[in-house]
RNA sequence: UGCCCGAUGGUGUAAUUGGCAACACGUCUGACUCUGAAUCAGAAGAGUCCAGGUUCGACCCCUGGUCGGGCAACCA
């Protein structure tokens, strides 16, 4: 499916550059982008812009984008994260350049460019605990100061190094520094690390090293090794790519360089968004898993019934730039309901039910009427729905004393059922408490769907579903993404607090046509009036377990 | 009291080499409809953080402020 037409927009701050890149023909004015997630978490709609502006630019130019896993840090990373992104990022449409690329590949070449740094005389180890190189890397605004190790000579550097990497030393021992400048405005350049010492094994390489590059070792130099052009990262990298581009400046030799580019990474509001954070959810059990419906990951969106075009239609229109920005939920649900709109059938369901009994209907009759699966769509065909004397329709689609401007179903009021027949309230029954029990309907033969009297105007247009041929189903009904107070503000308070207690509790009974039994898992569908929903893949025994994607607009609900 | 970013309608993004601020969402009207959805038509809403300067002319360039974000992990 194509994006809109209208959403053709002029070009961001980043195809700018590219363009001027191009124009100026760098790097034969080839565009090549990636993607490198740290897989220590499943990825998240944040990630989803990220991916979209990455693979996207790859696509408009022409060039290519690949995926690298940045995977130095063995401590935190897993092979069940490698698949669920490269799952994720395939289900959103993308694909990458050639097999996915590890940072962990490249180890054996990051080290021997390590020597090289330290044969220059830009490099030494360091054996000074942690807290003390921290102390004396000084505070912004006043100069650090240097290590004792700083001016060790060569040799000693070099024989030091090796035997860090011989696993000579146990974990934290020693770290390798490159010789930049302690007396730096900028924290990353005063002698930053380049590897630590870590006995721990790692999901690719296993046991072979104990010493592991550090973020800014391994990235740029991977970006080279990758021939990547523009390393596109988000805005907290931006005081790193003065240290990105020394170490650059340490392998790079020709014309061919690398590119970093900062955005402003995505805030959605209503949505926790950090990994630290979603990853606490789960392991407190709070959530299912990371693929919870109420998770703002991918694959919690992919099970809660988003579709990828939405996704990708919602990163395009958020536009990329570089000021900090919250962006509403309301344009993500926007953008899922315009995709749904056009390709989810409808379907009837009656979430909380009052009865109707049609008095001059026959006993017993099941009458299998058509019904349109999408009256936008004229290749959506129709359905059969079995219509019965006695139908539940919306406890909400009736009143007792309806006010101005109601155009449901009130005493001596008529309504239509949607593909079936007009009807008239004549009566209903109170139970005890004053409770609606049971509404007694007359129906007008001819006012069937297509029928003589069809065209008969009435108000308003009510589903329904029948009361004995109806099945039974629970739905999970799930209103913002899990916070039901704006996070925007509250960056420090403990996230929890926001965490909707009953978020999981909204599992109600439902009555649903029979024709929702037919669909595929996961399949989208929109029970009319009431929003779009999805089967859960893990569908209880027996009993269909459905997902609301996003409620439908509903400006009378808004009178209200 | 350091350094680096940023600042345009409610929100997000635009504005060819400086030429009287555009688009989308949202909001509000109205029309239509066998979904109070969708669709269609229309409206309101900013004079571009502030103060100077350069210029015939500044959102855009310069200077000085203000406000917001980031930076002191052997994380990425």
């Amino acid at each position: 499916m194509e994006f809109p037409e209208e959403e053709k927009k002029s070009l961001n701050f980043i195809e700018a550059i590219i363009e001027e890149d191009i124009t100026e023909n760098k790097n034969e004015g080839r565009i090549h982008t990636r993607f490198p997630p740290e897989p220590n978490g499943y990825l998240h709609i944040g990630h989803a812009k990220s991916i979209c502006l990455n693979f996207g630019l790859a696509d408009e130019y022409n060039g290519l984008c690949n995926l690298r896993f940045d995977d130095t840090n063995p401590t935190k990373e897993d092979v069940e994260y490698v698949d669920s992104i490269k799952e994720d990022i395939s289900w959103l449409g993308f694909e990458w350049d050639g097999e996915p690329k590890y940072a962990s590949d490249y180890f054996e070449q990051l080290y021997e460019w390590a020597i090289k740094l330290i044969e220059e005389g830009k490099a030494y180890v360091d054996e000074q605990p942690q807290e003390l190189i921290s102390e004396q890397r000084g505070i912004p605004t006043r100069p650090g100061i240097e290590s004792v190790y700083r001016n060790r000579p060569v040799e000693e550097n070099l024989e030091l190094f090796a035997k860090m990497k011989n696993g000579e030393f146990p974990t934290g021992a020693m770290v390798l520094r490159a010789k930049i400048n302690m007396s730096s405005p900028n924290m990353h350049m005063r002698d930053p690390i380049m590897y630590r010492i870590l006995h721990q094994t790692h999901h690719r390489t296993g046991d072979k090293w104990c010493i592991y590059p550090m973020y800014d070792w391994a990235h740029g130099q991977s970006d080279f090794i990758e021939g990547i052009t523009h390393s596109i990262c988000t805005l907290e990298f931006e005081i790193h790519r003065p240290l990105y581009d020394w170490a650059l400046d340490q392998i790079v030799e020709g014309s061919y360089r690398p590119r970093q580019i900062e955005f402003a990474r995505l805030n959605l509001s209503y949505t926790v968004m950090s990994k630290r954070k979603l990853l606490e959810l789960v392991q407190g059990k709070y959530v299912s898993g990371w693929d919870d419906p109420r998770m703002p990951t991918i694959s919690g969106f992919r099970r809660r019934g988003y579709t990828p075009e939405s996704i990708r239609w919602f990163a395009d229109r958020i536009g990329v730039a570089k000021r900090d920005n919250v962006i509403d939920v309301s344009l993500l649900e926007f953008s899922v309901r315009e995709h749904l709109n056009k390709v989810a059938p409808r379907k009837m369901a009656v979430l909380n039910p009052v009865k109707v009994i049609i008095t001059n209907y026959p006993e017993n009759e099941i009458e299998q009427l058509p019904v349109n699966n999408n009256p936008n769509d004229e290749n959506a065909g129709t359905r059969m729905v079995p219509f019965t004397k006695e139908i539940f329709i919306e406890r909400d689609d009736f009143m007792e004393d309806p006010p101005r401007k109601f155009f449901r179903l009130g005493p001596d009021r008529e309504v239509r059922l949607i593909g079936a027949y007009i009807i008239k309230c004549e009566d209903y029954k109170k139970d005890a408490d004053g409770n609606i029990e049971e509404i007694y309907c007359t129906y007008d033969v001819d006012t069937k769907s297509g029928g003589t009297g069809a065209n008969r105007k009435v108000k308003g247009t009510i589903h329904w579903v029948s009361a004995t041929e109806g099945v039974n189903a629970e739905v999970r009904l799930y209103d913002r993404l899990f916070l039901d107070e704006d996070p925007a503000g509250h960056k420090d308070k403990d996230f929890k607090e926001f965490l909707n207690p009953d978020s999981l509790k909204v599992l109600k009974d439902c009555i649903i046509e029979p024709s929702v039994t037919d669909l595929n898992n996961c399949d989208n569908m929109q029970f009319q009036r009431l929003g779009y929903f999805s089967i859960d893949k893990e569908s209880a025994e027996g009993k269909l377990i459905i997902n609301r994607t996003v409620p439908l607009r509903d400006s009378w609900a808004k009178r209200k």
